[in-house]
DNA sequence: TCGCCGTATGGGCAAATACTCACGCGCGCC
DNA sequence: GGCGCGCGTGAGTATTTGCCCATACGGCGA
């Protein structure tokens, strides 16, 4: 990834992409402005662009995802909600939610009093890390709602709470286990952990959450993962499972359900969505509509950052 | 201006920018998804950036605009300090630190706490606002420094705490009288009316204000601006003018002058800057170094928003 | 009703930008 | 010390974009 030693580089391409978008000058002349080739000033922009050291936001509320959103607020009675704009099919939506997920995370972080954010894993809880800017935020404390540990034993792909730490220079909380573990007892072991009990106990009095939303469906991320296998998915599915948070598997309902798989979760359930305790749920795709409204139905997120097609979607059930 | 009958346009236009930026669509597959001529997309893309619906943000902390920070924040003091980039000789300024700023007003409309927040006019500030985003923040109050109608009668072109306060749906108390009247009577007579005095007093008790700062060379906005002659502006320079916040200047020392002009300022004198009552300057530009040095210097000022070789300018005196 | 004017639209073209390829340099490995 | 290997560089080329113009549309006044 992005090492120090690659800062001046960055700095480079940050100050070109400057130029570029907010100064309106052209790739030659960036190249004069900075003595470099043009086709340099052409790599430094695009380079920025890819790692996301330029942000660009929408200043205008489309009447559409207002709509949208005063919808699902009034439905299911939620404390924050946002709908972006969708990007047309074959385009990942994460794109188009990181930005407003990482403007309500900045909205908390921008709070002067001392809050317990916990997070989530996924696609979409990284994407929003990514988006946030860097802004310090040393008051808060971040907290892991489970295991940052893939079966393989790496440290997941999907590095949320390590990199917004980073960012913001927050006292930080991951859960150095596994997602999921081979057994009871081994479950039980670590449960038993002075170490990890504390980070649970700080989970479970978070003051905001943000959390994934996970699909049951054939493209299950729990299954894509590898944490079941596509035997276990289908047994899962059989027995009603409709989605799944931080690896806590729900019904249609939105009640979770008492699966065997569960004793082996490391993680914490989620289950203190309050207005005063937000729950926000960041995901968008057509495969987690169903997920998503039943989350909102039983009430175990009570905030949503997603896209126009998926609150449509949502909506239309 | 963008008049509610331009919203659907405006729709379209931010749908189209958002498909381009975030998206990263060509304006072909734009036209395509949207059902408009290639043209017409990018007419909106071009629209939606020219009207400000697209906001660009640099995620990287540029390493010399940090060090420039820091110097200045060690050197005069600052509770706040932002340094942007510079966008090379012959670009706006505020084009730059228009965002930053923007950033500082909604860092502090973030706050859950009501606040009082006072602004004065100048091109910068309404740069500032309208690079703020739509947040709804009706806790807090917005209240003007200053006089808004100018010389002509008419309202001031750099109408900033109107567009604020309609942006972000706060309580809003503009001065509705003349920056500078024609008499000390006048003035008097102004100063006596329970509206202007309630202003005045909520100004004066204003939580966090931001300014702009005039420089008093040839090309001072007072003069510029209409409210000095080249006779009164000379007479003035003679006298030590350096600079001026809200119409009232200084020295190089950043030491109010007693003039005969004072008497017929409508507006409020700021010097209430403290750590927990900021008051945030918002300049950039090579004719602003010497003004912004000495309002730095005298703690007019405790906070800044400028851009890089301003910066420079202002620590090398 | 006609004609005028301002505005919006799409085609075409020149400029700007993104991509591809071949080369060179430095680094590490043998 | 020689030999690749990979990264970065510049030249050339395909694509995309911005702009100008001719034209169509619609509103308005005569």
């Amino acid at each position: 990834m992005t090492s120090d030693l690659d800062a001046p580089i960055d700095d480079q391409a940050a100050r070109a992409a400057w130029l570029y978008y907010v100064g309106g000058l052209t790739q030659d002349q960036i190249a004069a402005e900075m003595g470099l080739s043009r086709q340099r000033a052409q790599r430094l922009v695009s380079r920025a662009v890819g790692a996301g050291l330029i942000h660009v936001r929408l200043n205008h509320h489309l009447a559409r995802c207002v709509e949208l959103e005063a919808a699902l607020r009034e439905r299911f009675g939620l404390v924050r909600c946002r709908v972006m704009p969708g990007l047309g099919p074959a385009r990942d939506p994460v794109r188009s939610i990181a930005p407003a997920a990482a403007e309500e995370m900045e909205r908390v972080l921008a709070e002067s009093g001392s809050r317990v954010i916990a997070l989530g894993t996924g696609r979409a809880l990284r994407g929003m890390v990514d988006a946030v800017g860097p802004v310090e935020a040393p008051q808060h404390r971040l907290v892991s709602l489970l295991g940052n540990i893939a079966l393989d034993g790496s440290a997941s792909y999907f590095e949320v709470i390590m990199r917004l730490a980073e960012k913001v220079r927050a006292p930080h909380y991951p859960m150095p286990v596994p997602v999921l573990v081979d057994s009871v007892e081994e479950n039980r072991t670590l449960q038993s952990l002075g170490a990890v009990r504390k980070v649970r106990g700080l989970a479970q009095a978070a003051d905001v959450t943000f959390v994934g939303v996970g699909q049951m469906s054939e493209d299950a991320p729990l299954m894509t993962d590898g944490f079941l296998t596509a035997d276990e998915l289908h047994e899962i599915q059989r027995a009603g499972a409709a989605g799944e948070v931080a690896g806590w598997i729900y019904d249609r309902q939105g009640r979770y359900l008492d699966l065997a798989l569960n004793a082996r979760l490391t993680g914490v359930r989620v289950e203190i969505a309050t207005p005063s305790r937000p729950v926000i749920g960041i995901a968008a795709g057509s495969q987690k509509i169903v997920a998503l409204r039943a989350a909102l139905t039983s009430g175990i997120i009570n905030g949503l950052v997603t896209d126009e097609p998926t609150a449509a979607g949502i909506l239309a059930g």
